[in-house]
DNA sequence: TGTACGGAACGAACGCCGTTCGTGTCAAGT
DNA sequence: ACTTGACACGAACGGCGTTCGTTCCGTACA
């Protein structure tokens, strides 16, 4: 980061650190991180490296592969577990729950993740992870195949409302979420019963607790649907 | 379309159709669905409407809301059913496929919806719907409200992805499934066990298959937590 | 019938964006 | 000392969302 010494009376220019892909990625998280995935576009994360933006494009094709970049980056950071069959279903959640964190940390970066092939080396280790926990859960290998990929749609929406509504204002854990139980409440009861019955329910709980809720209630799923194929 | 013959003398131009929200949102739709959700800039619906983009802030007050109008308009055109106790899971299963397709059919339009506040009349209804079909199937009161939540987000996922790799290119059907199995069969045993045992299981099934083996897992489990909690 | 009014339509412009091109610059190889 | 080649970067292009000021026209009123 600091190598400046050497040229440092040549130019007036502080001799800026070189540049490189990991360092343009580095950027574009610090960007995302503070300010969202919106502001992420090729002036800002040049300015950030004190350059202009003609100078990523040696280093990153367009702004896609960045974004691309900056996803494999954060899950290649997830932590890994070794699966162990009596906590298989702690571990899942815990894996889980790190990529969740991970996506929550860059707002908007959920939204590059339905375009990702899920061939890079970061994804592919994750996914091994994933299967082999599901494998020690003794999960069918086709409901494994296929939880695996719902598990990751819940994970990503989840992500993706979370940001969403942490960058639509400040104002949401007071009011917002009393005033939108208030609107549920204050629906007519003869056309909308449920909503009115369910006001109290459909903003009890937190991002959390809800994604929880979620990702237990699914493995529930998948483990009644394999001890039922199991016994017949 | 055409009222075109009475004042086709008095000016060259074919006496365009008089501006609206709703022939904005017809306008935008038809954008959507033959070129995408990106194609739908202002000038592109203007020039579709045969007018100028400062034309349409009249009638909408930015792209965001003649967005979430789009999304509106999709969600108001799902058939709503009448619960059956004796068919709640098929009903329930057919106004998510309802909702999916509908989203499908304008590419891009699924990544709108995280934004959604739920509390138009359109989201309502079709929120009333779905608690009511959870009530018929006996679903405890906070399990139907998260379990609502979660179906919702995976309906939006799965039609996430669906797009994305519908637009990726046309060549997803044969070569890329087959492309993909070798990749996920090729990786090294060692490192990817799983991946590659699982490699047949992981490409099966089309995006059709693989949403209603979510919804249908998610329902197991939720059906499953319900008489958990009613047997203790 | 003439006229004033007010909302709708619209051309032009502003400041962004992603991306490309041509030139400048510097360090290593000969 | 000179060549060379890769990197850095200013400038520019076309397109975007949005705003502003003006023009147009149907209507209501005198």
């Amino acid at each position: 980061m600091d190598a400046s010494v050497r040229s440092r009376s040549t130019r007036d220019r502080p001799a800026k650190a070189p540049l490189s892909e990991a360092a343009i990625v580095d950027a574009a998280l610090a960007v995302a991180r503070s300010d969202g995935l919106a502001a992420v576009t090729m002036r800002r994360v040049a300015a950030e490296l004190d350059t202009g933006a003609a100078s990523l494009y040696v280093y990153v094709r367009n702004r896609d592969e960045l974004l691309h970049a900056m996803l494999d980056r954060v899950a290649g950071e997830v932590p890994l577990v070794k699966p162990d069959p009596k906590r298989w279903r702690k571990q899942l959640m815990a894996v889980l729950d790190a990529f969740r964190e991970g996506l929550e940390t860059y707002p908007g970066l959920a939204t590059v993740l339905p375009e990702e092939p899920l061939a890079t080396d970061s994804s592919l280790a994750a996914l091994e992870n994933l299967l082999a926990l599901m494998a020690a859960g003794g999960i069918a290998p086709q409901d494994a195949a296929w939880g695996c990929d719902n598990l990751m749609l819940i994970v990503t929406a989840t992500a993706n409302e979370a940001d969403v509504r942490k960058s639509a204002g400040a104002t949401f854990d007071d009011d917002f979420v009393e005033r939108l139980r208030k609107t549920f409440a204050g629906m007519p009861p003869e056309d909308y019963p449920n909503v009115v019955s369910h006001a109290d329910a459909l903003v009890a709980g937190d991002g959390t607790k809800r994604f929880h809720f979620g990702i237990e209630t699914f493995l529930d799923g998948l483990v009644a649907r394999s001890s039922r194929s199991t016994h017949s």
